[in-house]
RNA sequence: GCGCCUGUAGCUCAGCUGGAUAGAGCAACGGACUUCUAAUCCGUAGGUCAGAGGUUCGAAUCCUCUCAGGCGUGCCA
């Protein structure tokens, strides 16, 4: 309906520059948008008063000349006025509205998907977590924005890959290693041979017992069957990433979070690829030595301090690895890399771009791009749950998902925008009532279910495209109800563009409310067989849209409640 | 000190990239079940958009400064 109107005025425009009556020739950028109050139609647009300045006269001027020349506004529109300081409001014919019912049956479970990707490949890294231990409520939090951003670039015509980075190789995994040996011997946290930065957690006591017992485990990207011998650190090393991977991808499925692709630290290093990229960076003439290490000029990319490359004990800095991976995304052709992390990882930003523009490889300045998310803190019983990952003491992921259920913990962690700090409250996550947004959305869904099968028990089904007399929906609600679903396909755009998930959330609250509120007025199933038909249409309209948008949240929508 | 994020109703948060009279859900108050799921709906009340300047036809939105909170600022990751 929007690009129809743009076309409009956009022709209109070019009209009024060629006969004349409008003379700077300057075509804006049209921007037609929904009004905030209803009787200002449907859309309006600004056009004129961008113009106004431009042409030298009043901005109602202008909208008015700019209205006589638009032709073929009768078809779609009832009205055409100008209004306020000089907008031009579109009152579109119910009609118009009623034809896009048409289009959303016909598109089905495809309603909502564009093109606008071009089919372009896009790499999205996310939760990235470390094999030391089980994924915590940040990952999860990761995990849920990182996989519905995939799902709506997806949808919007990309062609996503999902990769998931993990450090297996440096200080935090020799300190895993050396945790789950001393399980092994028995040791506990406070015994003077415990190791100095060992992992207290109690899962470190299921990995000692588990290579004990010389299990085999089988994670997505790792096989291994323990030895069993607990003097064997690297056999013990291997076997816990093995271990801890496998845990990870059991809460991840449990999630319905896939990745295509796993990337090791450790073979950035076993390749070289880690040396070719320290070589190459020196050869760039952007580092320098001092102190006894090897420092990056990373200040000459517009960051504040430089950083040190290589260590004085001659090991690597944890963004010397960053920059070989993403130098490896970059051949691997990827022009369009999107990383999600927690914002405390904010400061590798610029580290890793710093180091990607030293290599002068066409790399662009802002890429990779970055989601970054806040923090979320977890409350329970109104009080706040203290994390504390020394010693062991956290919200896990597969807590979260076993106390509150998949769909309630997905829709939490991506209600709210990425930048904003996340308040998840468990107990309102468990609630089954109308407090609850997951609930309040679904029920929705299920409601409709609920009345087909009662429709079907008196012989009426949900009509066919084309063979609704669409005619009959008139009322208030349901005029309400197919504007929003037509609004659908803009919120995805908007919501794929700006790596928003959020705004999924807010538009299933609004369309599940306007259903609610509809349902509570109007009755579906009645004696008058037309209009029983249309609204059975128009309901399978909006539980197929309910559906398509909590799929993009990886959310279910049940037939039952 | 410096960098990033945040500050909107009592609470939790939206606000479509600068538009018209700033919205929703909770909480509060008052209503609606002989009818397709009351896990629902309807109504009332609630605001110095942290504060001060600036940019322009027009600012919650953009710029500057101030205040408050979070995160970073490591030869940790």
């Amino acid at each position: 309906m929007k690009e129809l109107l743009i076309e409009l005025v956009r022709k209109g425009l070019e009209r009024c520059f060629a006969d004349g009556t409008l003379s700077s020739g300057l075509l804006p950028t049209i921007i037609i948008e929904k009004p905030a109050h209803a009787d200002h139609g449907d859309f309006a647009t600004n056009a004129a008063m961008l113009l106004a300045k431009a042409e030298k006269k009043a901005p109602r001027a202008v909208a008015e000349t700019l209205i006589k020349h638009l032709e073929g506004s009768a078809d779609i529109c009832d009205r055409v006025e100008v209004a306020g300081p000089g907008f031009i409001n579109f009152h579109v014919k119910d009609d118009a509205w009623r034809t896009t019912l048409l289009a959303i049956d016909r598109a089905g479970a495809d309603y909502g998907q564009s093109r606008i990707g071009g089919g372009e490949r896009v790499q999205v890294e996310f939760v990235s977590a470390n094999p030391t231990g089980p994924l915590h409520i940040g990952h999860g939090r990761g995990a849920a924005i990182g996989d519905t951003i995939c799902r709506l670039l997806a949808v919007t015509g990309w062609d996503v890959t999902r990769e998931f980075y993990y450090n297996d190789a440096g200080q935090q995994i020799v300190n895993l290693a050396l945790s789950v040996q001393a399980r092994c011997l028995g040791l506990e946290p406070g015994d003077p041979r415990w190791p100095a930065d060992g992992y207290q957690g109690d899962y470190i006591m299921d990995v000692a017992r588990s290579y004990l017992a010389r299990e085999k485990v089988d994670a997505d990207d790792q096989h291994v069957t323990a030895a069993g011998d607990p003097h064997d650190l690297d056999a013990i090393r291997r076997f816990a990433v093995a271990y801890l991977r496998r845990e990870q991808d059991q809460d991840l499925t449990a999630f319905d979070v896939h990745f295509d692709v796993y990337s090791l630290e450790s073979s950035l290093y076993a390749d070289g690829r880690v040396e070719a990229v320290v070589r190459r960076l020196i050869e760039s003439g952007h580092t320098y030595e001092q102190d006894g290490a090897l420092w990056l000029r990373t200040t000459d990319f517009g960051d504040d301090k430089d950083r040190v490359m290589r260590k004085a004990d001659g090991s690597y800095t944890y963004f010397v690895p960053d920059v070989a991976y993403h130098l490896d995304k970059w051949e691997r052709g990827f022009t369009r890399v999107i990383n999600e992390q927690g914002a405390d990882h904010h400061s590798t930003i610029t580290r890793v771009r710093a180091g990607l523009q030293a290599l002068n490889v066409g790399v662009p300045k802002g890429w990779p791009e970055y989601v970054l998310h806040q923090m979320v803190t977890v409350m329970r019983g109104g009080q706040e749950v203290k994390i504390s990952k020394r010693a062991g003491s956290y919200v896990t992921l597969r807590d979260l998902i076993d106390e509150v259920g998949r769909d309630a913990t997905r829709f939490f962690f991506v209600m709210r925008k990425p930048d904003s700090q996340l308040v998840f409250d468990i107990d309102l996550a468990k609630q089954q009532t109308l407090d609850n947004p997951v609930y309040y959305v679904q029920y929705a869904h299920a409601r409709i279910r609920s009345i087909f099968e009662n429709a079907a028990e008196k012989g009426f089904v949900p009509p066919e495209t084309g063979s609704a007399p669409l005619g009959r929906l008139a009322t208030q609600e349901e005029m309400t109800i197919i504007k929003t679903l037509a609004a659908f396909p803009e919120v995805v755009e908007g919501s794929a563009l700006n790596f928003e998930p959020h705004r999924i959330t807010y538009y299933l609250q609004e369309l599940a409310g306007q259903f609610h509120s509809f349902y509570n007025k109007n009755r579906v199933i009645t004696e008058d067989v037309e209009l029983t038909a249309a609204r059975l249409f128009l309901l399978k309209c909006v539980a197929r849209t309910l559906k398509n948008a909590l799929a993009m949240l990886g959310i279910s929508a049940p037939e039952k409640m």
